[in-house]
DNA sequence: TAAAACCTTAGACCTAACTCTAAGTCAAGT
DNA sequence: ACTTGACTTAGAGTTAGGTCTAAGGTTTTA
């Protein structure tokens, strides 16, 4: 089953341009080609979840085209390939729990403007608000980098 | 207390750049001023929290910059800020669902180099990535807006 | 009183990641 | 044979979010 970049685009739900763009910088270095037309493969669907996976999660296009080199190097950068990858799971916990702490800030708002439609006015809430535990500025989580 | 854009980019950990571009996008409509300089005092704190809350949670400044403006309409926009919370909330919910899905795929990927590695090739483990069960890539879930 | 160390503005510049246009190729359908 | 529609390229344009420079004002320290 031979796969055009329009499918591609659907599959991945970006669109052709983007994949035309990714191409460019190197992210696709074995895609076939019939007559200069890129045919996607079964056998380039792992590295489309792969990279799929990694815009996700929010890895920069240059450090994935990194990747992308490294594998072309083969199995001598196995090691460095590995420390690549663990530092994207570093990453992902990271950011996880930034959004998971965030959350907690944005469901005290909701509750917040939940008493203040209830009572009709902002005002009416204003001490309620001062008796909270203080979320301190000073004292955020880490941030993803 | 009162504190100078400096002390400001400190503790949101930015540049003074940065905090005068929020400025001038209009994300600090009651910041007083002295001779020109702004002074941020506690007052300004929990909207500092809030904003510092909303940038990580990856909210676009003009969405930011639309809630600042329904802040200054009063009460009457209380419901519509309400829902715009809501609608954050969904969010950050959606970048932590998906956050957690594609982690699954780096812990994968993660064992799969311990095993190239200690086989001292990405051949000798080709058949043990196969007898794990696929990761769809025409099944991701939702994406975060 | 003068230099250092802050602050101000307007506006140019930068980067990442697309997004689109123009001009053209190719294969299939009528 | 020709239109349709999907593909190609190079390269220009766009957007978001800063980042920096130049020219100047103020405040603190020696």
């Amino acid at each position: 089953m031979s796969h055009t970049i329009s499918d591609i685009a659907k599959m991945m739900n970006v669109s052709v341009y983007t994949i035309r763009y990714w191409d460019k910088e190197g992210l696709f270095p074995n895609v076939k080609r019939v007559n200069g037309v890129r045919i996607f493969e079964e056998k380039d669907f792992p590295w489309l979840r792969l990279l799929n996976c990694l815009k996700n999660i929010n890895m920069p296009i240059k450090k994935i085209k990194k990747y992308v080199d490294l594998v072309l190097e083969g199995d001598k950068t196995l090691k460095e390939r590995y420390e690549l990858i663990l530092e994207q799971e570093e990453n992902i916990k990271n950011q996880i729990n930034q959004l998971k702490y965030y959350k907690k800030q944005i469901d005290f708002k909701k509750a917040y403007y939940e008493k203040a439609i209830e009572a009709g006015s902002e005002n009416a809430v204003k001490d309620w608000i001062n008796k909270k535990p203080t979320l301190d500025v000073d004292k955020l989580p880490e941030k993803a980098k």
